[in-house]
DNA sequence: ATAATATTCTATAGATTATTAGAATATACA
DNA sequence: TGTATATTCTAATAATCTATAGAATATTAT
């Protein structure tokens, strides 16, 4: 083995990762899957892709090893191959964040004002849920609460956060966490409870991102009333890393 | 601006920094230029391109940002538009050998001896050339010690190596080092110094890691008699970080 | 100015990838 | 066992990427 084909061989296995980010929806599928598994119906109705074409995406990234995927009745289910695998996720969401100044432009023209912009960090937030100054919520879909959240979070998902406006206490700052940084769902939130005249901001990142920096997630008891409960109601049990 | 619009045009500018990991010859050429700025037919000539076609690769590294050009004269020098892109690069190569047992076996296949693949560490490196306990070589192109070293080193380019084996120290042991952590410069250095009776081993990772560790880099002055010197001299100038 | 050199641009052919629709496979459930 | 469902596989097409050769451009040297 001559040092040229040694390195033709690395280099092309090297690029089999790379090639496996190199697609805006597979990039989209691995942010999706950050959240928790997923099966494949799941995946295609989120990032608007047919079952057919998702199914070749989710191949593509397993055969680069980046997710795995098992059985359960009919359906396979989808998740990250390990936490290495999102951090070098937000690795390049954050190069391209620094490097491409149009990835400034998108997220402002989705902003009413720059004050939209400003998220609390982790440790902050942890801080004052220490002492009891904000009420914190989890405003995705209420899957993914159960599947893992910040301890203490109520679950609000997005549609049903209008309905349930009057009954946040108006005496402590409310933060809302989603996905991730660019994720808007905690975005779109903060601007309701801002109409509603609320002091809010957003978790400047998302659940994964909270897990991945070592922070605890709680999950719900399963035996936990959670339907009974309006889809509002805070944790019990944590989670180990 | 709807939120699937906001994300395909998200995505699609995270995907762009991905498009520019996805080909083994930028990945080899992200390598290359890991060491220090190059003209288009340096990167051509050590990557096995034709010339036209390396420019084609530079400059979609250039679009995706991760490169910077500067001309000087007839020629255009191109180098890693920061430290950060090395850091996502390293990332990358270091999840694929995690995920990626193929890596292992390429390898493997180039080494004789499971021994040969040990590499010194470089916080252990540092300790014992604090405590003169080793001899330090640095056995990639004259042009790239010159361009920064670790300090201490003495320049021993690939193909000088042979003729400088009778005057190294036998009472010492004696580090080699290269690009990185899967360059061949060093293996191969170690495997000749070994046939020659002596005890050696290579630093597991390259110049530029050592340099990202936030480790001192030294560069020879200016003035030196680099030249006089057949190619073996000690650091003398230390770089800023 | 003219010639030489380095690089980029253009055109093109070939290879790879993305997408869709529909067939095939495997499991669950009646 | 037969039917419904979820997913993967296959085939066809469109789009994108890679590599090459040669033309065009810009700079240096004569």
């Amino acid at each position: 083995m001559n040092h040229r084909s040694y390195k033709d061989a690395l280099y092309a296995q090297f690029a089999r990762v790379g090639k496996a980010f190199a697609s805006d929806k597979r990039l989209e599928i691995l942010d999706l899957l950050a959240q928790g598994e997923r099966p494949v119906e799941a995946v295609a109705q989120e990032t608007g892709l047919t079952i057919g074409n998702a199914s070749a995406h989710l191949q593509v990234l397993r055969r680069a090893r980046l997710v795995d995927s098992r059985k359960d009745g009919q359906q396979v289910y989808y998740q990250l191959a390990d936490q290495d695998v999102f951090r070098l996720f937000r690795s390049l969401e954050a190069l391209a964040q620094t490097r491409l100044t149009e990835i400034d432009q998108i997220t402002r023209s989705y902003y009413e004002s720059p004050q939209d912009l400003e998220g609390i960090s982790a440790p902050e937030l942890q801080d004052r849920l220490q002492d009891n100054e904000v009420i914190l919520l989890d405003v995705r879909p209420h899957a993914e609460y159960v599947a893992g959240h910040i301890p203490g979070a109520l679950s609000v998902p997005p549609d049903e956060l209008q309905q349930h406006l009057e009954k946040l206490p108006r005496d402590q700052e409310i933060i809302a966490y989603c996905r991730g940084p660019y994720c808007l769902f905690a975005t779109d939130a903060v601007r309701q409870l801002r109409h509603a005249g609320y002091r809010a901001r957003r978790l400047a990142l998302g659940l994964p991102d909270w897990r991945a920096s070592g922070f605890p997630v709680a999950k719900p008891k399963p035996a936990d009333n959670c339907l009974a409960t309006g889809n509002i109601y805070p944790d019990t049990a944590h989670e180990g890393t």
